[in-house]
RNA sequence: GCGCCUGUAGCUCAGCUGGACAGAGCAACGGACUUCUAAUCCGUGGGUCGCAGGUUCGAAUCCUGCCAGGCGCGCCA
């Protein structure tokens, strides 16, 4: 069990007995927090019970801090010493070998190490990507893609039941967009001058796209094309970019359960269901000839349009019956990850979420742009310019690991700088090669042909009093602040907590691995470190895998 | 004009959702390779946490108002 999760217990217990007791009065216990301190002296663990417990209580702070430490009933070999400290925070200092038997818990888990069970097996889905079908991922999509991946793994290590979806938006006039688009450059590939429509797609994805769809010997649309002809090519066009989109995403290791098909939700009536329930509960009325949600109702700006004057539903109706239809799957937690330039929408679809009441079980997560740049300089990037740089572009020049990794080195709402020159960089300025080289140093620490036999088949637990450096000890606890970081990362959907970890971890072993010689003329010794540095590697790799950053043997 | 996000060291960013003297990497300067991988390590300097108020035992963190940057504000998707 975890350090913190002991000293809840107990310090919950504490305050019972002490009530009980008669030396505290108090209606409820507080909620209080407990952290690990920046300063050593402060101890391992600090709580702020008695802080918050001083107004209910009606004593100072420090005496009730007195109370609680002496109702205090702690296990053997677990605390040094309890001490009150400042304006009333308990500080708790936690013995040297309590914290040892980290290496021999990483040992029995193995792979598992960091899991729990937090999620209890409730179902949750997290929809992510679903980049429209009318042109190649871009970088900001890639920056999407890594986030919801990584808290899907996340989520499904702390015990939740995954699924990953992609929302394709194959209904409307941008596939006929896009149809007309590819139309036009067929007919420029024949030498013929036409004007290229204005929303047109004008990226260079669309040639390669009208040279394909030649090769392939398919018909072309006669000079005067019916709106069908247009349709034809826009759907001909959309499953083409939707398979370069699979392979990137694939390429990009990112795998998705259910790829949801927009269009089904009309062939299967769920767009009709969902202003049913609107209309039931009173929020969807007629005016000016089209169909209105009353999102005004729930905190919007102002009511939106489902349906048209013109009889054609908007994006949004489908959004609400996309929501519905994911509601009635019975998800015990949907997570939505839009682009921030989506930010606008989110107040709207919250409306529909509380009118249809799954609200409370829908998040909506933004991940702001990414600014791409090269030696520092802004890289122009825009969809329909047809500048813009492709996450295949950017995989083949940096990699998958090093796009991953720094994609998750930021919250997801700050602004994100990307630079190709920095992440194809193999230095300390660049985090991902970083914590990988920590993992191939060690993997050729075991390489070494003494390893094995010095190691033995299991950690010894009297191997530990020998590990008395200073980098040992703070090891051990890094270590043991693997399961916390990674619940922490899952719940507050926040992978970066993730990176910043492993590049401490990395940073630490890379220490003392200059430091101190693993293996060694003392035996005894080598093998405790061997033992200490293995449950490192453990955690290392476990750490990238939850990445989705492969762990080399070597480099 | 309104809304959302952001503002922390020269640069890029963390800061455990209110805690104890504000952290990391890079850049700068100075050191360390006959060693289990130097893609590494050690040391030095560097901040009025955008500004001004407020809330309280305690604020980078919460509230209000300004300032600056980004992004949005369709019967588009």
């Amino acid at each position: 069990m975890q350090v913190k999760e002991i000293i809840r217990r107990l310090l919950t217990q504490a305050a019972a007995q002490a009530k009980a007791a008669g030396a505290l009065d108090f209606p409820e216990l507080p909620p209080f927090e407990l952290e690990t301190p920046k300063l050593p002296e402060h101890g391992d663990v600090a709580a702020n019970l008695a802080l918050v417990l001083a107004s209910r209580a009606k004593k100072p702070p420090r005496q009730i801090a007195q109370a609680l430490i002496q109702h205090l009933e702690a296990p053997e070999g677990l605390l040094a010493r309890v001490e009150v400290a400042g304006p009333g925070f308990i500080n708790f200092f936690i013995r040297d070998s309590w914290w040892f038997q980290v290496i021999e818990e990483i040992h029995r888990l193995g792979s598992t190490y960091g899991s729990a069970e937090l999620g209890a097996g409730r179902r949750v889905q997290v929809e992510f990507v679903s980049a429209n079908p009318t042109g190649p991922l871009h970088i900001g999509h890639g920056r999407g893609a890594a986030l919801g991946d990584v808290l899907a793994n996340l989520l499904a290590a702390v015990g939740y039941q995954v699924e990953r979806e992609y929302y394709i938006n194959d209904v409307g006039n941008q596939i006929q967009t896009l149809g007309r688009s590819l139309y036009v450059r067929l007919r420029q590939l024949l030498g013929e001058e036409l004007e290229f429509p204005e929303d047109g797609y004008r990226g260079e994805y669309i040639f390669d796209l009208a040279r394909q769809y030649r090769e392939a010997g398919h018909p072309l649309p006669g000079p005067e094309p019916e709106e069908e002809d247009l349709l034809a090519l826009g759907r001909w066009a959309a499953d083409a970019i939707l398979a370069g989109i699979r392979q990137d995403l694939d390429d990009f290791g990112v795998h998705f359960d259910a790829w949801f098909s927009e269009t089904s939700l009309y062939e299967q009536g769920w767009v009709e269901r969902a202003f049913a329930a609107l209309k039931e509960a009173g929020f969807l009325y007629e005016q000016d000839g089209a169909l209105w949600f009353a999102a005004s109702r729930f905190g919007d700006d102002k009511d939106r349009v489902v349906r048209r004057r013109t009889g054609a539903t908007t994006y949004f109706a489908s959004d609400i019956a996309y929501h519905l239809h994911k509601a009635t799957r019975g998800y015990d937690l949907m997570v939505d990850l839009w682009g921030a330039d989506h930010h606008g929408y989110v107040p709207r679809l919250r409306a529909a979420a509380e009118a249809l009441g799954f609200s409370e079980r829908l998040r909506i997560l933004l991940v702001q742009l990414v600014s791409l740049l090269r030696h520092g300089e802004p890289v122009a990037m825009t969809t329909r310019g047809g500048t813009f740089v492709t996450l295949r572009e950017v995989l083949e020049e940096v990699g998958k690991d090093a796009a991953r990794f720094l994609f998750l080195t930021r919250r997801a709402d700050a602004h994100l700088d990307f630079d190709l020159e920095v992440a194809k960089q193999q230095n300390a300025e660049n985090p991902v090669y970083y914590v990988q080289y920590a993992h191939a140093r060690l993997a050729s620490v075991f390489r070494q042909p003494e390893a094995p036999d010095l190691m033995g088949a299991e950690p010894d637990p009297a191997l530990w009093p020998l590990l008395k450096e200073p980098e040992e000890l703070e090891l051990v606890k890094r270590l043991a602040a693997f399961p916390e970081t990674v619940e922490a990362a899952a719940r507050l959907l926040e992978p970066h907590r993730l990176t910043y970890y492993l590049t401490e971890l990395a940073g630490q072993l890379h220490s003392y691995y200059y430091k101190h010689r693993f293996i060694s003329e003392d035996r005894e010794l080598s093998r405790a470190r061997l033992w200490l540095v293995a449950a490192v590697k453990t955690v290392l790799a476990r750490g990238l895998a939850l990445l989705g950053v492969t762990a080399p043997e070597s480099m």
